[in-house]
DNA sequence: GTGGTCTAGACCACA
DNA sequence: GTGGTCTAGACCACG
């Protein structure tokens, strides 16, 4: 299920993007199978056709999902798009770290911040999901 | 020193605030110094007058500067608005685990990513600072 | 046979036609020989009828095969359109060429792709075919 | 200058993005000037506003300009992509040589089509250029 | 003024 | 029916 949230700054079709990508690489959505049409999504979000076309377009790109003319949309095989994705999120990691470095955070200070965390990933069993 | 990057998707008035940020928190910039007046900078740094206005009124509200009607603004004490900020760090820092977790990432790919870090914080002593 | 890639962002009708093309002028497919019926193929590859009935008009169109009323459409006499088709690729070579000139590329960049290229044509020896 | 051909297939804003990567790539835009702004080059061209928004944010996203919120697009250092579409052109030309080879066109035959080509690039010098 | 996002509605090629 | 492109017009954040 996508769940729109207008009070983000960010744009409706990158909130489109990440709710995809977040299920295809959890494997809720697997290889091959359709994406909701353009103009069906628009109409159950109530937003633009045109902003779904957006988020589909860039999903391409990064090789998320694969569009045929005239028969829809499908997921790709995840698996170079994944790789790609986890770089980022590195990437992403190691500038907070520099950032805060330059604030004279400590080391201590920061990878503590991990101490009180319980990681649950390996959770990767199918949910329930309706589109 | 500002500097400012304009190939940098952020806006400019968010450049310099982070940048009087870290300088403060480094101990470059100390309490009760006088900060640039709004057009000096402004002409420095050939941007419009109104983009370092809402810098300083952005760092006056978070409580990192205050200002004296027909004197300026001036450094405030960093202790509040530091803590403040390191939580925020935290937070992403959170936020960021959190997206890796949902997107099947494990511990050890996460944790990982500091191993080829350096960690030079402490390198607090003060810089040349000629604004 | 023939074979389908919906990940190609080329139309279907389109590959089709390619890829009749090649088997009649790598001889696989001889002239006078019977195509597939129209129905038949489109059973067999699980599209539309009328996506293979664009196929086909548009090879008749350029002399690859004929169709004879009520008995189906048969390989023309390759000859002509082979010819034609060398010119096309020498089109787009040249075009390509062209292109590659205007963005500054030199010859021997140029040219030098094909070092790593081993021309293995003129296997041109029957191959199965089971359409 | 841009030109638009209405009758050419491809999309009008895949012909601005082309456009405008030759006229970086032949250097006659060169680092950090300003490319018309949007609504300007929309107005001149006599198209929508969004469509050269959508190549403008093509040519960024592949390194060719970068964008600066309410300052106006600007050319990147054209080193990277550059790189990058070479490899692009010799992807086409490695593609090209197999459907040659594929059809059963000799080595000969298709290295012979440069025989009668003037290569003349290096021919970099600036040219007029009125937007 | 600039670029960025979104909407409403249209037309096309394709299956 | 599908995805892809384009137009017209609007609003926002930024400088």
């Amino acid at each position: 299920m996508i769940i729109l949230d207008y009070t983000d700054r960010r744009p409706i079709y990158e909130q489109v993007i990440d709710r995809f990508r977040d299920l295809i690489l959890r494997g809720v959505l697997e290889q091959d199978m359709p994406m909701p049409s353009v103009r069906a999504l628009a109409v159950e979000l109530s937003i633009n056709p045109n902003t779904i076309q957006r988020a589909y377009a860039e999903l391409e790109r990064s090789g998320w999902i694969y569009s045929v003319r005239g028969k829809g949309s499908f997921i790709a095989k995840p698996e170079n798009a994944r790789e790609e994705h986890y770089r980022e999120i590195r990437k992403e990691l190691l500038d907070l770290a520099g950032k805060a470095m330059q604030c004279g955070m400590t080391k201590e200070d920061f990878l503590g911040t991990f101490d009180s965390l319980s990681w649950n990933a390996g959770n990767t069993e199918k949910e329930e999901t309706s589109l």
